[in-house]
DNA sequence: TGTTAGCACTCAAGCAAATAGAGTGCTAAC
DNA sequence: GTTAGCACTCTATTTGCTTGAGTGCTAACA
């Protein structure tokens, strides 16, 4: 790799190419170049400066005889670049977030389809992920003669119904006792502190009613774990058809699979690339940029994603993505994304 | 269009033409036929044949020296004689169906899924519509120093939670009060029955807490229109990528936006294919098959779709449906169709 | 030594003509 | 009423040709 260190010609050269690229989705050729920037320079001599940046792997020829087109790697040094004097801007976002979205998932949609819309590419965004919920009470209540209704009240202001499947209908009296016994004994707990000691504490203390507290057991636990999945929202998957270079071959049929089969998305945004992001991720505004083979996900490997991470309140944060192809305009999907960060923070801290 | 019934010849030839269609996808021509079928009868003959089944409108000729393909009235035919002996069929569909999918919404999305998984087309389900919800009870109950929990239990055995935010902590004994007065007047009650007057009758009831009281009557009506909000699922919106005639032009980028933006198809379901389905549905079972023109939405033009109604319980209903490309296989997808109806009924009806 | 002009060369894309093949309609014979 | 045969039509595929954009290299120039 020798000196990776390019002069400042070789950069604005490379610069200029990708900023045409980036609009024409054509490889483009030594003279566009020539004429495109002001730096009074023939078409030999950009020549002569491109061969060097194919050599240094900035550039790629599609073929012998058409123009050149970013690398991963010149795409990355670009993104790079960029990145370090992106100015903030705040646009008008946040209108359309404001208008009370109750419940959080409603929330989620809106700002997936707001992206989607905004940019012109595919976008994704994910449930929040709280490290494990406590249980902050539960209540019993009865509904009919062969129904409970258990209210499960989770960490971070969740509420879950179970209702629960019963052969009789229970004395109000009972189900009092009940309520006091099971907050008494599992406050504050999260689902591994829950063992069988306590169980067998609650049983006890339960006298007659022991089968149904496994049943209210059971529908806790359940509640908890439903909670604890990642869901993932896309939007605008159709958005990559208007680009040729990933709408062709059937590798668009396998890109809209993967947006349309969130299952592989969700493994996806948690493990790998909050791991492989540390690399590339530039760390201001916890954005972060894959570009082409940098992605984990083989269907994506022609595109690139852009993430951030939102949070919701101490520890407890969920990513947004946006895919689109790698000639994507990133200078825009960097900003608006940092805005959608800022916004979505004052959202959350008024909540 | 004369004497518009069919000799058993011609319906054979037809019947043929169609099924081999549905196979290949490509026009089909006289010498196939001839050899496909047993009728023993030389291209020659199926060519006189065919030529009069194009003037009587059930086939059509892409250019002149291209086989025919059948025309939407040939499908028509087709489906409507295939309904009438349909037999049915059970698989095992159950057993993915019975693992507890505790909330509908679960249920539906797998449903979805299932479907498109097992036909290889696009599916959608729509969630069930009520009339309109009454309030089976409502409960009160404090969370912490600034917000109360508000269980709203609808008619249907549908728990939802409202979080109210307060200025201060209320006393057990008031909020015990508030949940019998609100629930004295309010049980049983649907949106429209709750007005002025009754509303007053329990602020006055309240006494200082009429403003709770108002907070307490937005949830509800805010619960109660949730629910009552229609929404739709798809599933498998890239299986119609594996259709060239679907998947050429931009007619495809339609199709798939249609898929991805479910207003449309929630608005269209609810509308429109419930009025213009009666002229063709073939009522056996309540499964309905719009063919090319005979769908409302634009998009589909080159589709057919089939949707059946499924019922949780007395009136309350929904839609599921399969789009695929013209030459679907109308016999399998009905046939899960209805096999799917069976199932969905006895898992509803164990509830 | 860096820059430029010029030229030969390459390759993809577009175009037109040629070809092959599938299928038809019609006529005449069975 | 059925069939064989034939001329005809039209699409899809192939082929060769041309065009133009773009390159790399060399030699001349400042």
């Amino acid at each position: 790799m020798e000196t990776d260190r390019l002069d400042s010609r070789k950069m604005a050269i490379l610069n200029a190419i990708i900023r045409n690229y980036l609009e024409t989705g054509e490889p483009v050729g030594s003279r566009t170049i020539s004429k495109f920037t002001d730096l009074s320079l023939s078409s030999a001599t950009i020549r002569n400066e491109m061969a060097d940046l194919e050599e240094l792997g900035y550039l790629v020829q599609p073929h012998t005889s058409a123009g050149r087109i970013p690398s991963d790697k010149g795409y990355r040094l670009y993104v790079d670049k960029m990145m370090e004097d992106k100015v903030e801007e705040v646009n008008n976002m946040k209108e359309v977030l404001d208008q009370k979205a109750d419940r959080i998932e409603n929330l989620l949609k809106k700002v997936a389809k707001l992206l989607a819309v905004n940019t012109n590419y595919a976008s994704m965004i994910t449930t929040p992920k709280y490290r494990s919920r406590k249980l902050k009470f539960i209540q019993l209540t009865n509904v009919d003669d062969e129904h409970l209704l258990a209210i499960i009240f989770l960490e971070g202001n969740i509420p879950k119904n179970k209702v629960i499947d019963t052969d009789h209908r229970y004395e109000e009296e009972v189900l009092l006792k009940l309520n006091i016994v099971l907050n008494s004994l599992l406050q504050d707990l999260d689902l591994e502190e829950i063992n069988m000691s306590i169980i067998q504490k609650i049983k006890d203390q339960a006298g007659d009613e022991s089968t149904l507290v496994g049943k209210v057991l059971d529908a806790i636990g359940e509640a908890i774990r439903e909670e604890d999945n990642i869901e993932v929202y896309t939007s605008g998957a159709t958005n990559i058809l208007n680009y040729p270079e990933l709408s062709s071959d059937d590798s668009a049929k396998k890109l809209l699979y993967t947006l349309e089969d969130k299952q592989e998305l969700a493994e996806l945004v948690d493990n790998k690339l909050s791991n492989t992001g540390e690399e590339h991720g530039t760390g201001k505004g916890d954005i972060q940029v894959y570009i082409g083979n940098e992605t984990p996900i083989d269907s994506m490997k022609n595109c690139s994603v852009v993430t951030a991470t939102y949070e919701i309140e101490e520890g407890v944060y969920g990513k947004v993505g946006i895919i689109g192809p790698k000639r994507m305009d990133y200078d825009k999907v960097v900003g608006t994304l940092k805005t959608l960060m800022t916004q979505l923070d004052e959202i959350f801290k008024k909540k």
